[in-house]
DNA sequence: TAGCCATCTA
């Protein structure tokens, strides 16, 4: 009798007696193409009587649970329950094994103790690599980690402790749950290590970011030469992945030698192009881009990485267009690729591209569009895509990472509320999403607030890393909390075992000069464990920029300098304070030295987002559709401030006529946050704030003038700067004009 | 009758 044609028409043929025996049955089985298939095959089995053969039934279940077509282990869970006969070892293995490889490693774990209190069976060679795969689950926490101990134990009895396999299981359960020392000590001491020991133990460092001990082993696994293992394709994956994090570029290109570049299977192609743009080496991406014969969506993904952040966004975008099925991973490569290369606008139409274009956005899109928003300052949008997430919380799993940037959108859009609100609602937060609340305060002006969350945290067990501490800090130095300040960097080591770096330090002495405690800023620069750098300088002159101290702040600029020299900032502080104690010959001086040098003032920018459109103006802007009613507006608010008293600042508008290259500069009123005013008013109604986002600091004139509007069309004005928000109400800023 | 390690995007 000739097999039948497919395996569907073996289930639909005329009787049992078509084959020539079980077994030829059960290969069929193997052969299931679809679950219905599977169901027919489910029942000829149950009426045939050949579910009462463990071994048959083992099959059936087994079947249910690999066949990728439609492998399914609910339905092999049920058939496992129903069964006349008690099943067998293999059939209660291959079950724990498909619960553990999918989704549900818990009811593997569960399994895993049914099989030992109701059965004779004792766990196999096969059991406890699956069981503690289940244990290793990131899904199952905390308590995987005991339960794998737990099985170790167990292990260590059985008759199995020197199997390669077990080892190797237990070395990836102590990985996975972090406790790679545990994991040393294990293959140290072990008798047996086969290829796959060393890849386990190479990866879970690199996993950890413990680059030098991945790299370090490799080595080690590499001296060893021919006396022990001979590193296969997943060893140099796992090994360029340490490089890559870690920048050694050498050891990359080494490695690179070693392997040799012909013959190459495209995942390593593609794992060393990933590790040639890590390093920042987009030569030596291109050129093996180039000599590539295969390539796909992954390696041309890499490449337009690579492309983009050395800068060539063009080409990068190019080549997007050439990939020819793009998953939603080639989406965020780009989407997120502008966003960090400081391009939130291109980021926001690719996202928009990408919706039009039906792709499912996943939480790696949504945090670069946030982010996006978070830095256009476009409300409106980032509004939008927290509704898409709650409409589609279905695929959409709310994550401290999401979590975190809806917090940072909606405090750097200026709606601190929704923050707070997006804050008090989330469910588990980690050190990311409380920082990003305290740096939300923090930019209001909120110190006290930040400072307590701060402590908060800390009652909720969750301690501080270096960002929250930068977070904190700055959120004192933005509210004049000075002694607070104090006590937390002297406290950081000592009580929380963070190392202060430079920016802890440039945070500290931001506080002490903006506060005007100079001599104490001076202190702690001259005692710093390591060479003050820019940051430090940058903080100091900026704080005597705004109290006129000239000779220190020389200082500070020059140090500066030394060690920026084309910070176009460093220039415009030092003229600024110059022009403060009225020196017009030296600010006269830095605006040359600067030309000279070939650095422009950056020029200052407004914008503001009415009906998810962004509208931007520049200083004496006339490029505005609108522009007559606006500066139709702006007479009438400036008419408004001299009938209140407002005074123009003086010192800002001399040094504004010096720069005569600056056409458009001329005169504060025609500052583009004015502009941005005059356009709220006329576009925008109450109670909605005029939302404004200004890319360089807020110069006095306009913050007053703020305040003076804010009270003369009680409107409220959430003014975002480059450093912090002022929100004007009823004549009064939130900052308490400290800033 | 089966198994441990594996590239890209935050």
């Amino acid at each position: 009798m000739p097999p039948p044609a497919t395996a569907a028409a073996a289930f639909v043929g005329p009787t049992i007696s078509s084959y020539a025996s079980d077994h030829a049955f059960l290969e069929v089985l193997d052969r299931c193409p679809d679950h219905a298939t599977a169901r027919r095959a489910h029942a000829r089995m149950l009426r045939l009587g050949l579910l009462c053969h463990p071994h048959h039934a083992g099959r059936l279940i087994a079947a249910c649970c690999v066949q990728p077509s439609w492998r399914d282990p609910s339905y092999a869970l049920r058939v496992f329950d129903h069964l006349a006969v008690p099943p067998d070892l293999f059939t209660w293995n291959v079950l724990i094994r498909a619960h553990a490889s999918s989704g549900d490693p818990h009811l593997a774990l569960f399994l895993f103790s049914r099989l030992l209190s109701e059965t004779p069976h004792r766990p196999d060679k096969f059991t406890f690599p699956f069981a503690l795969k289940a244990a290793a689950a990131p899904a199952v926490g905390a308590s995987g980690a005991r339960e794998g101990r737990a099985l170790h134990g167990m292990v260590v009895k059985s008759p199995f402790r020197s199997d390669v396999f077990v080892l190797n299981s237990l070395l990836n359960f102590y990985g996975a749950v972090g406790c790679l020392d545990d994991a040393r000590q294990l293959f140290d001491k072990s008798p047996k290590r086969d290829v796959v020991s060393w890849n386990t133990m190479i990866t879970a460092a690199a996993r950890a970011g413990r680059c030098d001990e991945a790299l370090a082993m490799f080595r080690e696994m590499e001296m060893e030469g021919r006396a022990g293992v001979a590193p296969n394709e997943v060893t140099v994956l796992a090994a360029l992945s340490a490089c890559g994090q870690k920048r050694e570029l050498e050891l990359g290109r080494w490695i690179h030698s070693f392997v040799g570049a012909a013959e190459q299977s495209l995942i390593l192609s593609n794992a060393f192009l990933d590790m040639y743009v890590k390093c920042g080496s987009l030569d030596d991406a291109e050129q093996l881009f180039d000599r590539m014969v295969q390539k796909d969506a992954v390696s041309m993904t890499t490449m337009l990485v690579g492309l983009a952040k050395a800068g060539n966004f063009e080409a990068a975008g190019q080549l997007f267009d050439e990939i020819p099925h793009r998953d939603v991973a080639c989406w965020n490569a780009l989407i997120s690729a502008y966003e960090q290369g400081g391009r939130p606008k291109e980021s926001m139409e690719l996202f928009r591209r990408a919706l039009a274009a039906s792709v499912a956005p996943d939480q790696v899109t949504l945090v670069a569009a946030l982010s996006a928003c978070a830095q256009m300052g476009a409300l409106d949008m980032g509004r939008w895509i927290h509704g898409y997430m709650n409409k589609n919380h279905h695929h959409l799993e709310q994550n401290s990472h999401l979590t975190t940037s809806l917090i940072d959108m909606y405090s750097k859009c200026g709606d601190l509320e929704r923050a707070l609100e997006v804050f008090a609602s989330a469910g588990e937060k980690n050190v990311f999403v409380w920082s990003a609340m305290i740096a939300g305060l923090g930019m209001y002006g909120r110190g006290k607030a930040a400072v307590e969350l701060f402590l908060e945290m800390q009652q909720s067990r969750v301690s501080p890393n270096a960002v929250a501490f930068i977070n904190v800090l700055s959120a004192c130095s933005h509210a004049g909390l000075v002694e607070e300040g104090e006590r937390l960097l002297r406290e950081m080591l000592p009580a929380y075992g963070v190392e202060p770096q430079m920016e802890h330090y440039a945070a500290m002495v931001d506080i002490l000069a903006r506060a005007g405690r100079f001599e104490a800023a001076v202190d702690l620069v001259r005692g710093l464990p390591v060479p003050p750098g820019a940051p430090v300088w940058g903080a100091l002159l900026g704080a005597c920029a705004t109290h006129g101290k000239t000779a220190l702040g020389e200082e500070a600029c020059g140090r500066l300098l030394e060690l920026e020299p084309r910070n176009d900032g460093a220039y415009v502080l030092l003229s600024n304070l110059y022009a403060k104690s009225g020196r017009w010959e030296a600010v006269g001086r830095v605006r040359k030295l600067m030309k000279e040098r070939g650095l422009a003032k950056e020029p200052g920018r407004s914008s503001m987002e009415v009906g998810g459109v962004v509208h931007k103006f520049l200083a004496g802007d006339t490029s505005h559709p609108r522009r007559r009613e606006i500066y139709a507006k702006l007479e009438e608010i400036m008419a408004m401030l001299r009938a209140s008293g407002h005074s123009p600042d003086t010192a800002g508008l001399v040094l504004q006529q010096i720069e005569e290259e600056e056409a458009k500069e001329r005169a504060l009123s025609l500052h583009s946050e004015k502009l941005a005013m005059a356009f709220g008013l006329i576009s925008t109604s109450p109670p909605s704030p005029i939302r404004i986002m200004k890319n360089l600091r807020v110069c006095e004139d306009c913050h007053s003038a703020a305040k003076l509007i804010s009270m003369a069309y009680r409107r409220e004005i959430v003014l975002r700067d480059r450093h912090r928000f002022h929100h004007f109400r009823d004549g009064c800023c939130s900052c308490g004009d400290f800033w």
